[in-house]
DNA sequence: CTGAAAGCGCTTACAG
DNA sequence: CTGAAAGCGCTTACAG
C-alpha cells in the first residue's frame, strides 16, 4: 500500500544538486560528498545538506551520476532465455527475491537481461559498456562461455549455479552433491534394496552434480548404482518416460531419487499408472522442495534448497567485491535440507 | 551459448560517437540522428554511419543519451513484494518472459523494482525523477494507490491485471469474468446440479472478477450461485480449508470452480480425504493453466490465460503511449479458453 | 575539511 | 540534409 505519498510537483524539472547546496548553503563538491558517505566532511555541514535533501525531495540523478563517475549504480541479472522454463520459473522468482532483499537500501539498480540465441554479442557489448558495474548470470545451460568473456573483460560476474564452462569465474550454488547423497542414505537407511535415479540432463551441473551425490550415497553402502534413467528436461513429462524405463529395466525396483520435484511428480503418475503403491512398494525423494512438493499424491519427501539465499548469497558476493573487499571464496555452497513427508 | 563473442578490447575507454562519426566522415549530430532514427539523413550519410558503429562495436553510452535527452530508455517493473507469492510465482516468470519478448529489439532497458512497505515515497520519488520513461505495475493488492499516484505525477503507466483502487489508468488483464463464466456453464452442461465455488481473496480483482463470473453462469442456468468459500490466499492450503468448509455447508455438492489451480490443488486432496471421487462424485475446475495442472491427480480441467502475452500486451500499450500513439484502449482483456482434462 | 572548474558522452535547438 | 556549440546534472582531481 502507498498511503499519502505525493508525486512530486513537477516531472523534469527536478530538483538539483545546486538546489541542495544552496539550500544548505555549502558548495556542490560537499553536496556531492555527502551523498557519497566520503569522509572529511564537518559533520555540521553533512547535517545541514540531510536536512535540505529531505525538505527538497531530493533524489540524484542517476544519468550524471554514471556519466560524470564511474561507476553504472547498476548491475544486470542475466536469464538465459533458452532455459528449461520447468526449472526457470521457481527458482528465477526465488533468486529475484533474494537479489532484490540483498539489494534493498543499496542505491544499487538491478536490471534484467534475458541472453536470447543470437544476440550475444550485443549482450556483451551492452554489459561491457560501462552501463552495469557487474553481472548475476543464472539458468546457465551447456558451455556457455558468457561468463568467462565477462571475466575476462574486468566484468566482476557472479554466476547462480555451478557453471559448466566457465572455469574460475565465482559462483554460488546450492550444495547438490551433499543433498543428493544424503536422500540416496535416508532411501539407504528405510531398508530400500534396489535404488534407482531420474537424473536431470547432462548439459547441466545441477543435473550431474546430484546424480553424483546419489552415486556417491549408493555405492558407499555397497549397492549398485547402476539404476540411472536420464530425462531430457526438467518437466513432469520428462520424469514420468525416465521412470516408466526405470521400470523396463528393473520391475523390482524399490526406491527413486528423482533429481528435481517437478519430473517427480510424473515419476509418481507413472508409478500409479503401474500399479505402484508409494510408498510402499516405491520410495520416492525428490529434490527442490517446490510449493507444489506438498500437495502431489501422495506428499513427496525431497530434499529442500533455499533459492532466495542463492540470490542473496550471489548478490553479496558481487557487492562485496564491488566495493574492493579482497580474498572473497571463490565459489559457495548453500548447505541443503530434508523434508520428510510421506513418499519416503 | 554465447559463440565466439569477444571482449570489447577495454572497458572504460569505450568507443565513443565521436570516433564514429570520424570514422563515417561526419559530423557528430548526424551520427546522432542516425541512431535515434530520424529522418533527414542522407541514405549515404546513414550507410557510412552504420557502417562505421559495425566496424567499431560501438554502443551508444545510455547515461549519456539519458542525461542528454529527455528520454531515459528505460523503464520499470514494479512488483508489489507483500503480494501472495503463491499466485506470483509462475504469473510473474510468464509476465517477465513476455516483457522481455516484447522489448526485444527496442534499446530500452527494463529495471524492476519490487516495493516493499515502507519505502512507497522512495519509490514514487525515483520513478517520477526522469529515471524511467514508464512504468509497469504488477501483482496489486487492495487498493493501492501506486498506479494512480505514478499516473498523477504524468509517468506513463500500465498495470497488470484490474487494479482495484486505480480508476482511468490503464490496465491489461485476463478476461477473468469469462472464463470463470465459461467453467460454470461447462459444469451445468455436464449435468451437474450442485456447484459450488473457491473465490481468491476479497482484496484482489482477479479474485472477485472469477468469482462474477461463476455466479453469471450459475444464474443463467437458474441455479443457486450460494455456494462459495473465500480462500485467504492463493496456496494449496487455503484451497484445502475452503473445500473442507464447501463440503461441511453442502454434502451433495457434485461440482467445484475452483478460481487458481494452486487452490484447486488442495482442493483435491480434501476432496480425497472425504473419500468423494473426482470427477464422478465431484467435478472440478480450475483456473490458470500452470504446468502443474496436468501432472494433478487426476489431471486438472482448467481455464487457461496466457500470462506470457499479458506481459507482452501491458509492455505494447505502454510503449505505443510512450511512441505517442493517441486513441489507444485504455482496458485490454485477452481471451481465456477451456482445456479439458480428467477432472471434470 | 571545502570550493571552483573541468569534463563525462551524448542530444538538441540553431543556423545554414 | 548537415554541422558547431551549448548544456544535461553530476563527480573528481586540484588547489587551498
Amino acid at each position: 500500500m502507498t498511503d499519502a505519498v505525493e508525486p512530486p510537483k513537477a516531472r523534469r524539472p527536478n530538483t538539483r544538486l545546486e538546489e541542495v547546496a544552496r539550500a544548505a548553503g555549502v558548495s556542490k563538491s560537499t553536496v556531492s560528498r555527502v551523498i557519497n558517505g566520503e569522509p572529511y566532511v564537518s559533520s555540521k555541514a553533512r547535517e545541514a545538506v540531510h536536512q535540505a535533501i529531505t525538505q527538497l525531495g531530493y533524489s540524484p540523478n542517476q544519468a550524471a551520476r554514471t556519466l560524470a563517475g564511474s561507476r553504472a549504480n547498476c548491475i544486470a541479472l542475466v536469464v538465459s532465455e533458452q532455459g528449461s522454463r520447468v526449472l526457470a520459473d521457481p527458482f528465477f522468482a526465488g533468486v529475484l527475491r533474494g537479489v532484490n532483499a540483498e539489494l534493498a537500501g543499496k542505491r544499487v539498480q538491478l536490471v534484467l537481461m534475458m541472453s536470447k540465441e543470437g544476440d550475444e554479442q550485443d549482450l556483451v557489448n551492452y554489459l561491457c559498456g560501462g552501463h552495469v558495474d557487474g553481472v548475476l548470470v543464472i539458468s546457465l545451460h551447456g558451455q556457455d562461455p558468457l561468463p568467462r568473456t565477462l571475466a575476462d573483460a574486468g566484468l566482476p560476474t557472479v554466476v547462480g549455479g555451478r557453471p559448466l564452462g566457465a572455469g574460475g569465474v565465482p559462483y554460488v550454488d546450492s550444495d547438490n552433491f551433499n543433498g543428493a547423497m544424503e536422500a540416496a542414505r535416508y532411501l539407504v537407511s528405510l531398508g530400500r534394496r534396489r535404488i534407482a535415479t531420474i537424473a536431470g540432463p547432462r548439459d547441466m551441473a545441477v543435473g550431474m552434480d546430484r546424480l553424483s551425490g546419489w552415486k556417491r550415497g549408493i555405492s558407499q553402502a555397497r549397492m549398485d548404482a547402476d539404476l540411472v534413467a536420464y530425462a531430457t528436461d526438467f518437466t513432469p513429462e520428462s520424469g514420468a518416460a525416465a521412470m516408466a524405463d526405470l521400470l523396463r529395466r528393473e520391475p523390482a525396483l524399490d526406491a527413486v531419487f528423482v533429481g528435481a520435484d517437478i519430473m517427480a511428480l510424473g515419476a509418481l503418475q507413472t508409478l500409479h499408472a503401474h500399479g505402484k503403491k508409494v510408498p510402499d512398494d516405491v520410495a520416492v525423494v525428490g529434490f527442490d522442495d517446490l510449493m507444489i512438493a506438498s500437495t502431489a499424491v501422495p506428499p513427496l519427501t525431497t530434499i529442500r534448497q533455499d533459492v532466495e539465499q542463492l540470490g542473496r548469497t550471489m548478490t553479496w558476493r558481487l557487492m562485496a567485491e564491488l566495493a574492493g573487499e579482497e580474498n572473497l571464496p571463490p565459489f559457495l555452497l548453500l548447505p541443503t535440507s530434508m523434508v520428510t513427508r510421506v513418499s519416503a
